[in-house]
DNA sequence: ATGCCTTTGTGAAAGCGTGCACAAAGATGG
DNA sequence: CCATCTTTGTGCACGCTTTCACAAAGGCAT
């Protein structure tokens, strides 16, 4: 679920809860498509059902930003479209830069939608050198000697990390210390910072390691497959067979196993890094 | 968060709790490191502090999966790595098939590290057929009309769908019919799956947003700007200004605001489109 | 105007997840 | 063999989240 660091009460922010903060870009999608379709109002059961949630979870959620609905009617589609926007700062501009241009930060700079929802791609910064000046997505890539300058001058205060885990922290570093206080992380490390900063993590290879859990678990209900015996304790702590095992794929035989970071494996670092 | 669906008992799958589950992944990459540096044991303290999490916490999901901790030494790195990768189901071959070769899809194809955990690249699909036989990643990409094929003959149930949202819930349906159980998906659309089909998102848009509401509250906090009290009932529901207000960007003033899916932004459907 | 019907907003209760704090277990040194 | 020290495993309490269920509110038809 690609939770940020959560050493604070969790409900913080002037009484609306954690979970219903999450929540509420679900239904500003499902508001923004029912708006551009002139749908003038929804109900609490026909917008839950358009998000994926409870009706009645989403009635409290939106009881916590005010009474917005009408009794007998539901909600208004556009006002409540307005409201959180607002609620989620989506009314004004974010500055934001994305450090690590390879695959993915390049993806990342190609969605011209970006701009679209108060987000504004402000920089692209890399290390290589190879890279500066280079254009990626219409913005042309930027050494990151300059970090700090172009956080200071473009006000940013949001930074998107799409680098190798090895420098992940580094660069979180620098972008603390030049002034951004938000950071989304594509990298698969642990990001350490200061109080005040709110860091969220995406992590594809933790989301992949779970459908595989539930996959396996699915598949070991139908036959006693593998299954082992939960309670079965095996005595003494045997030492593995080995790092990885029961791999029934044949070929790939060569010798990149442990993939370390910064490692041969292009420049996806952001992805199934494990 | 990019959560899945939860309409099961979220401790479903013989005692190990949601949560658990989820912070395993974190637990496995933290251990990989210290195999690599060769430590032969440690503590909960210590590993807790490697994943970013409480050490009462990581003993307590630890011990969902037995007692494989020695009082007063530690944990077996090795033994552990081991445990958890079956716990997760990693030490089988999950093979994979990406549909939607944009430039997401493409990302992910190109993390060659793909392999490196369990999970192989069965197949890249578009439905452009300019695509089709294109190599990405060494791979071909294959038009989607062989999409149930593709399934069926490499026994997949883990589907990423890295689609536009138009497309994703028939690529969905598609999948699910061809005998995908499991599926990642990173296009901003709400999938409805049969019963015993696993879901999970992941959705940049979504986390860039809720940075975006604690960035708000921060700035908020430290001067009443626009910081409007929050009890003020505004009285009758009075129509918003307009969909977007308070845009400090002066330039932009082009008319492309509202990002109708398939649009001109690219072909980057799963990030920002909100 | 009145009554009915729909839908919101919200107490209250149940369910989970988290973290404290400590007893039990095992290693280690004398 | 015993004492001490470290670290695990877990009972317990607390707080957040979810869900139920229903009264209050408002529209609408007659």
């Amino acid at each position: 679920m690609a939770t940020g660091r959560n050493h604070r009460p969790a409900t913080r922010s002037r009484g609306i809860p954690e979970a219903t903060v999450a929540r509420l870009p679900l239904y500003l999608r499902a508001l923004t498509a029912l708006s551009e379709r002139s749908v003038p109002t929804v109900s609490s059961e026909e917008l839950a059902a358009a998000a994926g949630v409870n009706s009645a979870k989403l009635r409290k959620d939106f009881s916590y930003l005010g009474s917005y609905g009408t009794r007998g009617v539901g909600y208004d589609v556009e006002y409540l479209v307005y409201q959180i926007s607002r609620e989620l700062g989506l009314t004004q501009d974010w500055p934001v830069v994305i450090v690590g241009i390879g695959n993915l930060g390049a993806a990342l700079a190609n969605y011209g939608g970006f701009a679209s929802r108060g987000f504004r791609v402000a920089s692209l910064i890399d290390a290589d050198p190879a890279m500066t000046g280079k254009p990626v997505a219409g913005i042309e890539v930027r050494h990151s000697d300059e970090l700090e300058r172009i956080v200071d001058d473009n006000g940013v205060s949001i930074g998107v990390i799409a680098t190798p885990a090895g420098a992940a922290q580094q660069v979180c570093d620098r972008l603390v210390a030049a002034g951004v206080t938000s950071i989304l992380n594509f990298a698969p490390t642990v990001l350490s910072v200061p109080e005040g900063v709110d860091v969220r993590k995406v992590d594809l290879s933790i989301e992949l390691q779970i459908l595989a859990f539930h996959e396996q678990r699915k598949a070991g209900e139908l036959e006693g497959v593998d299954a082992e015996p939960p309670g079965a304790d095996t005595g003494t702590p045997v030492a593995p067979p080995a790092v990885s095992v029961t791999r029934r794929d044949p070929g790939r035989a060569d010798g990149k196993s442990g993939d370390t970071e910064a490692g041969p494996d292009g420049d996806f670092p952001a992805v199934m890094p494990a």
